[in-house]
DNA sequence: CAGTATGACATTTTT
DNA sequence: TGTCATACTG
């Protein structure tokens, strides 16, 4: 094993692969799972992460490939792995694993140092409300400070909110600058400068008797403002211009070359100026964003790297934060390095270097490839990956060029498509899959009204040929492609599931609006928000809405659901809504409060074609890929910041001015570097889309103004359509916990939401799939197998859940194996845990399925108090369709409540 | 026909 | 706020 390696693996290449293995390597080789610190971008990857490990670890030997990488990796032979791995079992999970989010960890490390760095122990994780922070901001300006505001804010033409705005993009960065102190009037001197030379070139123009219209036109200024928006400026001589040219002579190309220099004089003195006045209105920002966050005792993500940050450069150096962390991390390896931000590397680098210079066994891995950054808008800093090689001679590098994922048609095509470009790097890939089918199709459809048609058609043409809808999956630029196309098929098959993944805010979806206004108006009694409220329903404006209901008497909760009962709207959505309300505590609370809840929607079905955005895309793969072209043109970037780096060292910050680039060579640069990395980052996202489908890939591409120009892709076609393996309609697709959201809306039982029952809180919710998640994650039904599935809980719901929840749950579950009756059940028979089954058009998973002697035992488990009608309901469905499916009367079924201090079984 | 002016147009998102 | 298509100009 290499000790210091940074590894460049391409799509498909086996990356989580090699992370697992080194990860077990360094268990093999002595390392305790609490120092080996293992770093992800998302929560779900830090799971993953583990759960991969630990399943490895627990089939260790069965899989020949993980074994003889292990083998390769640590030297050790065959039989000593083999000697070893119930200690290591035993020793991952009964460990406090090390496996975060880089968020996660700059966050335990701000803790663990809070007296240093001011801020209590205690504090939160939110988001800011930048509204409410913005207008406390402006009124604790002096006089002085706040004239220098609006004077800005007037010179430079931009509303409050988008200085904001810049204010946070600066934060994102944690940069800063000196600045000067500009004097406004010496702009405006300046301005007068400019006009009065120009005014020269309008006198000699409008004299000029040969000069055109057009001529004429282009010098009809009479301000400052409209000179500069004259194209003719940007010329590097008066008569490169054609409607100069007739009058051109010496004099003009005097007053022209005059008139040029006084208006580069303007913008070096108008850059300097409104960067520095930036710069200081941040300071000024950011001192009262701390004193706020402090008094509010809260912390945004930013806030708490910035801090860390600040904390490691100046308040404390590295060998202290070395020794007085709580763990010392010997091994160190991070996932998705190309995603890293600056100012995370800055924070990790004290503890790399101590690794690197340290000569124990200690080690540092990075994977990552650059070609997947699609993440620099959000701080993702590709430069980073060659940087940190280029900067540590002792770490070595190795590429990884097989593809796992993908069928061979499906890599060549990337290979050719990609290989050819000049300034990319890229590397051909080795398929190690046959066959497959690619196909990129010009769709004249994408430009016109129809825009789906073709590829309606194209979806029933590959489920005819026997791929499975499940096992399709169609990517897209934009969330708004998503919901069209969502709507479109929909509309065009009824019948087929479709599973959307979108993030887009709860309190945006159309059901959950209308109830907020709904609420709104019966509170106000303003018209705006009925007007609102019809709009999103659809009646006719003006209808009237009328519900008689006392808002001050119900529970926030209670009147939700009423009023989406009697709109005739509840689904999904609201019922999430219902449980996030708990936590309001009366009705005006819940008015001024609910446009900053940030929680996302309830997605679709969980099953069926899936339609889902590139980025979200990134790390998934799919059987058949359906790649849509951008349906709209991209738009600009529009920061009013340019940050100028020299790999990873900031080399300028400039404030954009529309025409600087005319006048300041080292700008114009800056914006040429700034358009390589947007240029590259629109060829990663094409990579990471098409490097997404293992067997079928089709590309819808638009006649016109396509993205797929870049790559220079013609129509083309290229093996066979691969059929799905699994025939059934609608299989699983995953063997994850499912939640099904209580039918709130649809009891007949009228509810009893005010006393705070917890049956319907989030975090019942969190509760129930963390036990179900326990006894999944348990191989036996014995005392052992509960404390490793223990910790596995504990790693994976620690953000949701407390250590005495935690213990709750462990407490139910021995009850459980301790159960005479219930180990008698399944004792002898085999037992397959998270069943799914598809019965009657519905997908159901069963926790438990015993078969013994030929009989069969359904056990459901709850965790709740209530014995309800709705639960043996459910269990008697589970019977029927077992009956039916293995076509056998001796089906038995129970429901298990786990209840705190005592178990039962209940015979349905 | 080449150069110029003008108006319409639009993203991605975790912790 | 940059890009693109389109109309206009000489």
């Amino acid at each position: 094993m290499k000790k210091y390696l940074a590894l460049k693996a391409s799509a498909g290449s086996g990356k989580t692969f090699a992370l697992t293995v080194r990860y077990i390597t360094l268990l093999l080789k002595g390392a305790n799972p609490k120092e080996i610190l293992t770093l992800t971008f998302t929560n779900k990857a830090a799971n993953e992460m583990s759960e991969r490990i630990y399943n490895t670890l627990l089939s260790l030997g069965e899989d020949k490939a993980y074994l003889s990488a292990i083998i390769t990796q640590s030297g050790f032979s065959e039989e000593k792995i083999f000697e070893k791995k119930d200690y290591l079992i035993d020793l991952f999970s009964n460990a406090t694993l090390s496996i975060f989010t880089i968020d996660k960890f700059i966050n335990k490390i701000l803790r663990e140092f809070s007296g240093y760095a001011g801020v209590n122990d205690d504090f939160e994780i939110k988001e800011d409300d930048i509204e409410k922070i913005s207008s406390k901001f402006l009124k604790s300006l002096d006089l002085e400070n706040f004239d220098k505001l609006i004077d800005f804010s007037l010179f430079e033409n931009k509303k409050y909110n988008s200085l904001f705005e810049i204010f946070k993009n600066i934060f994102e960065k944690g940069e800063d600058i000196e600045t000067v102190n500009i004097d406004l009037s010496l702009i405006e001197l300046q301005k007068k400068e400019a006009l009065d030379e120009a005014l020269k070139i309008k006198e000699f123009i409008l004299s000029c008797e040969v000069a055109s219209n057009s001529a004429k036109k282009a010098v009809d200024y009479e301000n400052f403002e409209e000179l500069i928006s004259k194209k003719w400026l940007e010329k590097e001589s008066a008569q490169d211009y054609s409607y100069f040219k007739k009058c051109s002579n010496d004099l003009l190309e005097k007053y022209f070359q005059k008139t040029k220099e006084e208006v580069g004089n303007y913008y070096k003195l108008r850059s300097a100026f409104s960067l520095s006045r930036l710069f200081e209105l941040y300071k000024l920002f950011k001192a009262y964003k701390r004193r706020y966050n402090s008094s509010k005792n809260y912390l945004h993500f930013d806030d708490i790297s910035n801090i860390c940050y600040e904390l490691l450069s100046s308040k404390i150096d590295k060998e202290f934060l070395y020794f007085r962390l709580d763990s010392n991390f010997s091994h160190i390896l991070i996932d998705e390095f190309q995603d890293t931000s600056l100012l995370q590397y800055k924070i990790l680098k004290p503890l790399i270097e101590e690794i690197l210079s340290s000569t124990d066994f200690k080690t540092f891995f990075y994977v990552g490839d650059t070609k997947q950054s699609i993440y620099r808008f959000r701080g993702g800093k590709r430069e980073l990956f060659d940087y940190v090689l280029k900067t540590n001679d002792m770490i070595n590098v190795e590429v990884l060029n097989t593809n796992y994922r993908s069928c061979e048609e499906v890599v060549n095509f990337v290979n050719k498509s990609f290989n050819s470009l000049p300034f990319y790097e890229y590397y051909d890939q080795l398929a190690i899959h046959q066959d497959g089918y690619v196909e990129v199709y010009e769709d004249e459809a994408l430009l016109d009204d129809d825009k789906f048609v073709n590829l309606a058609k194209k979806i029933s043409e590959l489920m005819q040929k026997g791929v499975n809808s499940n096992d399709i999956a169609i990517l897209t630029y934009t969330n708004d492609d998503v919901l069209n196309i969502y709507s479109y098929l929909k509309r065009m098959f009824p019948s087929l599931k479709i599973s959307t993944e979108m993030t887009s805010k709860l309190i945006n979806q159309e059901n959950v609006k209308a109830v907020i206004n709904a609420i709104k108006y019966l509170y106000f009694k303003e018209d705006i928000y009925k007007e609102n409220l019809n709009a999103i329903i659809g009646k006719e404006p003006k209808s009237s809405f009328e519900y008689e209901t006392d808002l001050k008497y119900k529970s926030v909760q209670e009147v939700i659901l009423k009023i989406a009962d009697y709109l005739e709207i509840t689904d999904d959505n609201i019922i999430k809504f219902i449980e996030l309300a708990s936590s309001y505590k009366n009705i005006v609370d819940f008015i001024y409060e609910v446009d900053n809840l940030d929680a996302s929607i309830e997605n679709s079905e969980k099953i069926g074609l899936q339609i889902l955005t590139i980025f979200k895309s990134k790390g998934l793969e799919f059987h058949t890929v359906l790649l849509l072209d951008r349906v709209k043109q991209k738009v600009p970037n529009r920061n009013s910041l340019l940050f100028e780096y020299d790999d990873v060292n900031l080399k300028n910050i400039y404030y954009k001015i529309g025409g600087l680039d005319n006048y300041s060579q080292e700008y114009k640069e800056a914006l040429q570097k700034e358009k390589t990395l947007e240029f590259e980052d629109e060829l990663n996202i094409l990579y990471v889309a098409l490097t997404r489908a293992r067997k079928n890939m089709i590309v819808f591409k638009k006649k016109e103004k396509s993205v797929f120009d870049l790559l220079s892709l013609k129509e083309f076609s290229s093996g066979e359509i691969i059929a799905s393996e699994n025939k059934s309609k609608n299989y699983e697709k995953t063997k994850k916990v499912v939640y099904i959201p209580k039918q709130i809306g649809k009891q007949e039982k009228p509810l009893n939401i005010q006393d705070n029952n917890e049956t319907y809180t989030l975090h019942a919710k969190y509760f129930g799939i963390a036990t179900h998640y326990c006894l999944e994650m348990m191989n036996e039904f014995d005392e052992n197998s509960l404390l490793l599935a223990i910790n596995l809980v504990e790693n994976r719901f620690s953000i949701y859940l407390n250590k005495e929840d935690i213990q709750k749950i462990k407490t139910r579950v021995s009850k459980l194996v301790s159960n005479e009756e219930f180990i008698s059940l399944i004792q002898n028979g085999t037992f397959s845990k998270e069943q799914s089954l598809f019965y009657k058009d519905e997908l159901k998973i069963i926790d438990l399925l015993v078969e013994k002697d030929g009989k069969y035992y359904i056990f459901d488990y709850k965790t709740t108090k209530d014995e309800l009608q709705e639960h043996i309901e459910q269990v008697n469905f589970y019977k029927e369709a077992i009956k039916s499916i293995v076509s056998s009367d001796e089906v038995y079924s129970y429901i298990i409540y786990l209840n705190e201090n005592n178990i039962k079984l209940k015979k349905v």
